[in-house]
DNA sequence: ACAGCTTAATTCGCGCCTTGATTTAACTCG
DNA sequence: CGAGTTAAATCAAGGCGCGAATTAAGCTGT
């Protein structure tokens, strides 16, 4: 029955305080008065939050306003330096880290190989404890300064500590170890969500309320994640919509279930059909080179248009169920297929979705590369500093 | 960049007067102290509140509970004629028009039968107005009283003035033609927005979180409505998912795509299915009695199996991609499958669906009746009222 | 170069809100 | 019937945002 948190006035406080922050680290550097106008704040209660900001050491002054016969309104931005924020992303093959300062400028990264096949929670635990003091040795970023760490996991971060996907894998456990290990915030979402989430703040577009990232990897599965009708920084995941059903009873796919949308068009998927329908590829081929190739050249089996009009299909019901202003497509099979006939994913999305729907959503390909993976894994940490 | 309203001290006020309302209103006779424990709220801003509501007609001390050994508590409650709500359901043959009270009681209703083949908007409006008069005259309700009036309509609501679906039907032209008929205020949403809310707020289990209604009737299409993460009250609609494609490639569907859902669960697309699978059903026979027939024997075709099947497909989807708490089922093309074997459909729902968010949803029955769609046409308006 | 103008930022008093403490009200029980 | 108990109302205090007034800091034209 509870709804909003502002009960008591002390809490609207804090809450316009988060307000104005937010607003000033995505408008950059503002003056005063812009800020008033974009959060509906009064000067005077703008001034008097902003002293506070300045005197924490939040917030600094960066240059003026040229003036044009009146005073000259002086700069604002979120202090880059006041703290900073780690990103993980694991991976299946070696666990990425970055740490960045408020600005999001990348100061220092590491790589750790791991064979998620053969090692355990415990390894990737160490491995991410490893990582993180060699980021902090190299940027020389004392651990106190830093404000918390966004971990992003393969799979589901659905908090349950029985039956998780993989056997060797346990995500609690590791919250478990990593929280033993440091005293640092932790924070932890998918890999697909921390993608959508770099997609979110750092993409092409920008922050576009209403976001609707599909992302389409092979070891990655596919994700949602949705940019709430506010705007940036409070994104919410949504849910997977690689296993939604495309074809009732068609190809198995490797959750048990048959016809699931990612039995068509994650990269495996396709790989297999392109054998299936006679396409000739080395059987030690890599997937991303195979993928690559087929998509360049299907061999006239047709295999590629269909994995457009499958994908566009799946794009469609995302449409008519979330109606969102803006699909953008991602992940490394994702781009490969949007770079080559984003078009042809267009036009499926629109023959299976509902005219008014489509008219009103755009589709777009994630502009941004494998490594924001880290970048969108700290926004967790920054998103919780910017609501304070 | 914005995001809450409660900006300034005075509208926090305001806010926790309608958050302290609604609370009330969902708790039935409550007693101060209840209300403050619901609400967070001290005690002395509940009583400060609560006097100004009393003082304002809007809710009425109503008995009081046995004392212990102290003051007994007196027992609050939303006065019920404090103010009346109206609901009309457009239908595709008739008008439904339901006037309530605070209370939710039926105090008259009125049907009109309409042609909406033949009769156009116009007619439609003009209808409702008529309509609007007889339930004011029938209950003796003064039109001042009336808090407004919420209107479901086929179709979708999406405010576009150019490309309505179906020709003779502009939803944006009755919205003017209603506001010149009547100074009530006036709330729109889709019919299966309307029946969605309905569920959500009389249904059975209330007030769950996180639901999902999905309706399947043959002239409503499907639906859905999420009740949001705070509470009844909060309903949103979120998109329509019987055209998720669901056999990529397969029956050609009325909205022109192929496969929908809609296309295998829609009570004509069962029957057609029916008879293509061999199903002996007369030719002229009335499309509810048809399909009744069929779901209680289906004559050795396995349509009612495979529809359940669909069926649950759909929803498995559902539950990937928006993770419900619950979801429940209605529409008459609905229930009748879910009377006849609710367990088909979830299991095929737990096939079809990630195990963890299946294992964390349930799956139930509609358990209202068709005629409270007006009832939930006439929550739109009250739901305004109680957020102030 | 300097008054006069213009605009930015700060300061100040007001009204409003919620809250904890205190007081009053209303009932039970021995 | 008075002591005890709990509910509700009242009161004073502390905070917050806002508009108005004030101060700060540049331009501009002669």
């Amino acid at each position: 029955m509870t709804q909003r948190q502002p009960r008591t006035v002390g809490a609207l406080g804090r809450d316009n305080r988060s307000l104005l922050l937010r607003s000033l680290y995505f408008s950059a550097p503002a003056s005063r008065q812009a800020l008033g106008a974009a959060t509906g704040l009064s000067a005077a209660s703008v001034g008097k939050v902003v002293r506070e900001l300045v005197g924490e050491g939040i917030v600094t002054e960066d240059g003026s306003l040229d003036s044009d016969g009146g005073r000259p309104r002086k700069l604002l931005r979120v202090a880059p330096g006041y703290g900073f924020v780690v990103g993980v992303d694991v991976g299946e093959t070696r666990i990425r880290i970055g740490l960045f300062d408020l600005a999001m400028t990348e100061l220092a990264k590491a790589d750790r190989l791991i064979d998620s096949r053969r090692q355990g929670t415990e390894t990737v635990a160490s491995r991410i404890l490893a990582g993180l003091t060699t980021v902090l040795r190299k940027s020389a970023v004392a651990s106190d300064a830093v404000l918390g760490v966004g971990v992003g996991m393969p799979g589901s971060v659905r908090r349950t500590p029985e039956r998780t996907e993989s056997p060797g894998w346990n995500p609690v456990l590791l919250e478990q170890l990593l929280s033993r290990g440091t005293d640092l915030p932790l924070h932890f979402d998918s890999r697909a969500g921390i993608t959508g989430r770099a997609e979110l703040w750092f993409g092409s577009g920008g922050e576009t309320p209403g976001t609707v990232v599909a992302l389409l990897g092979s070891d990655l599965g596919a994700g949602v994640v949705f940019g709430g009708p506010t705007t940036h920084g409070t994104s919410t995941g949504v849910g997977e919509f690689g296993h939604t059903v495309l074809v009732a009873g068609g190809r198995p796919c490797r959750c048990g279930s048959r016809g699931c949308l990612e039995a068509y068009v994650g990269a495996e998927a396709i790989l297999d059909r392109f054998r299936e329908a006679g396409g000739i590829i080395p059987e030690d081929a890599d997937l991303r080179p195979a993928l690559a190739a087929i998509v360049h050249d299907d061999q006239g089996t047709g295999v590629l248009t269909e994995t457009h009009r499958y994908l566009g299909a799946g794009i469609g019901g995302l449409i008519n169920l979330l109606n969102p202003a803006r699909v953008v497509l991602g992940g490394w099979v994702g781009l490969l297929l949007g770079e080559r006939n984003l078009d042809a994913i267009r036009d499926a999305a629109r023959r299976h979705s509902l005219k008014h729907s489509f008219a009103t959503t755009t589709i777009d390909l994630c502009s941004l590369g494998p490594d924001a993976a880290t970048r969108g894994a700290a926004t967790l940490p920054l998103e919780h500093f910017l609501n304070g």
